[in-house]
DNA sequence: GCTTTGACCATAT
DNA sequence: CATATGGCCAAAG
């Protein structure tokens, strides 16, 4: 069988967007990692922007802070927002609540004085 | 085969 | 929070 690399990964970064439940958010490279392809977020953005898979939620694929990656004049942007909103996704100014990323230990150790 | 572009990410200012 | 910079990878010209 021709397992085509490229492609196959393509079919996990699918698989992995699939998996989003409704109400719930991802980022791309959290897509990508999932789907087993760390630092491969440009390419789940890639297959979005050029294929038009029936029945995925691309919708949940979001920026990492939290932001539609569609720019705000784009129909794009608007889709996805109120399909995100449909969905129980409270979405501000285009932004989406997203968990902030931990914080650096030496912050953590050393920023506060202690 | 090099250059340009893209629904990006992390860090620094 | 917004802007600027560097890095990363893959497809198209």
């Amino acid at each position: 069988m021709a397992s085509d690399g490229t492609n196959d990964a393509a079919r996990r970064i699918l698989a992995a967007i699939r998996a989003l439940p409704a109400g719930e958010v991802a980022g791309y490279g959290e897509v990508a990692r999932r789907a087993g392809l760390p630092g491969r977020a440009r390419l789940v953005a890639r297959l979005l922007s050029t294929v038009a898979e029936p029945g995925l939620p691309w919708h949940r694929v979001l920026r990492s802070d939290g932001r539609v990656a569609f720019p705000p004049d784009s129909d794009g942007f608007v889709e996805q927002c109120a399909r995100l909103r449909a969905e129980g996704v409270p979405v501000a100014n285009g932004r989406v609540r997203m968990p902030r990323r931990g914080p650096s230990l030496d912050e953590t150790l050393w920023g506060p004085p202690g």
